[in-house]
DNA sequence: TCAATATATTCCCATTTGGGAATATGTCAA
DNA sequence: TTGACATATTCCCAAATGGGAATATATTGA
């Protein structure tokens, strides 16, 4: 059975923490490498690798210029984990309001347990 | 610099395919393990362990009955991750708009170049 | 052409991961 | 108590992962 590797597969590509962070910054507007290696203060060798995976998740697109290459969030992947944890919002919704009829049930009746 | 482990991050949980799957499945209610096992076909042992994954990420809970344990989805972790990429939202809207835009500028002069 | 700059890739390593098989644990029913 | 059933855990293994250090590649300017 093969998995699904980090390197194109959305989920696994933004599981990992820095990566995350990674596209936050990029999702401020495009940068060259240099610009996130000074931002994020991780080695260069690590941000390049980081992008590597992003890139073939399609999560971020390179522009050359001269010596540099620019970065810009690939939005399209992370609408679809988007509408994958859309399918549960019911679910939450749902929880919110027993939470909420608990509460209020609590509140007409202060001496009743709350369960 | 310790990884974040699939066992307690909601991101490496659901990065794993066949726990989508599982989740999904449970999505539609409640279930013990057997009925799982007999819905994926997966050995019970993975089934297992999969939703001790789950579990650790707070994704489901489990409701003992006898010598049978229903498991259910817990959805304040999925909340989270749908919050995160809604951070990216409007960067697809945006690109929508791009693509239409240009769409009606192929359409309004029709010899222009599209780029 | 040569050196400097910007970035990617390779190699090595410790850790994690998921699968398979076997086994342990807990619960019920006879 | 014993055996059947439901589920979790353990052990072993091959593969993947991320970090560090070093090195390769490409581009620009002197």
């Amino acid at each position: 059975m093969p998995r699904t590797p980090a390197s194109t597969d959305v989920f696994h590509a933004v599981a990992e923490p820095r990566r995350r962070e990674l596209l936050g910054l990029l999702s401020s507007g495009e940068r060259p490498v240099t610009a996130l290696v000074r931002e994020l203060g991780w080695p260069q060798a690590q941000v390049s690798k980081h992008l590597g995976v992003l890139r073939g998740a399609g999560l971020v697109c390179v522009r050359p210029e001269g010596r540099q290459r620019f970065y810009h969030v690939q939005p399209e992947p992370l609408k679809a984990m988007h509408e994958w944890t859309a399918m549960f919002e019911r679910h939450w919704t749902r929880q919110v309001d027993r939470i909420k009829a608990r509460a209020e049930s609590a509140a007409s009746n202060p001496t009743k347990e709350i369960r």
